[in-house]
DNA sequence: ACCTGAACACCGTTCAAGT
DNA sequence: ACCTGAACACCGTTCAAGT
């Protein structure tokens, strides 16, 4: 089978869910294609946009009629399920802020409870980076020291706490 | 003179501070220090170690007798003004999150605002997270497209309306 | 149009051997 | 105790040349 910018995003993908970042390399993924390096190079710009397709490839499922709650519980789960997902997201988060699910559709939420623009909008900002963080540090701290289901349960239940406070902010908005 | 540990982590912090993590290598800081690259490993066990010691000395200033706005401030300030600041410390805040500046000092300034234990405790690992995924956020995107004033305070702006919802809903706790 | 072969300019880390 | 020399096993990216 010939190669195509699909095939060569979808074998990242299974790179990064499996290995990590740290062994998703251009030269490995070339070698799981089997080409040489140099071919990726005909399909995607560069590695950063490769990463860029995964990141929108990890939140494309962050939707839907959800509370604002929900939205950003949706997009925990989706950053955690993948490894080192908080680090992949977090590029294309800087990249373009407010396009990248589920901002909009965060703010848009936000302000069907009543906020004006401008609450919503840095209401979806403050969720959106507080999540990311949660997700980055408990990554972080996964790769170095692995996992165990006690400290799985207390970075939900800081993850929880923390959204209550932010929410709880916003109401009073 | 001989190298020291001293040396080399000193070293690292201009490097860091003027090009950035991309060029803080473990074989770029030999060259400035004129040694091999193998003799940097007698002085710091691992490029990791290296970038706790430089999160370790960027964090060390944000302290003090502050509100905890204003600590938070402090720490937006302290990292946002080396390059790649938070990607140095998003390592040693998921390795360390609670004894690093100024998670302790701030959950101790919201317990003495009247917060229990547990609310003082997730409100400051809440604000660090915001506070440091702004930054983040800002910088990935300094390095990208460059930096302009009036770009700078919007993001001042976007950050301190998020740190005033945070600190609303700390304050209905 | 799409891929190979080969190169360029790098990495972090280890370790015997020297002083 | 501290450093050199040299290696090991890699990187991302480019590009002439082939098909």
């Amino acid at each position: 089978m010939a190669l195509s910018r699909t095939a060569v995003v979808d074998t990242a993908w299974e790179l990064l869910r499996t290995y990590g970042l740290g062994d998703l390399t251009m030269r490995r993924l070339a070698r799981e294609l089997e080409v040489q390096p140099g071919a990726l190079y005909w399909h995607v710009a560069n590695k950063q946009a490769l990463l860029l397709a995964l990141a929108e490839r990890m939140l494309a499922s962050v939707t839907g009629p959800a509370s604002p709650a929900d939205l950003v519980r949706a997009l925990r789960r989706a950053v955690l399920a993948v490894r080192d997902g908080a680090d992949v997201v977090a590029v294309a988060h800087a990249l373009a802020p407010e396009t990248l699910p589920p901002s909009a559709e965060l703010t848009a939420r936000l302000r069907a409870d009543g906020l004006d623009d401008d609450d919503a909008r840095h209401g979806a900002l403050a969720l959106v980076r507080f999540a990311l963080g949660s997700v980055a540090a408990q990554q972080t701290r996964t790769a170095v020291s692995g996992s165990t289901p006690e400290q799985d349960s207390a970075d939900e239940k800081d993850f929880e706490a923390g959204l209550a406070i932010i929410l709880r902010g916003l109401a009073r908005a």
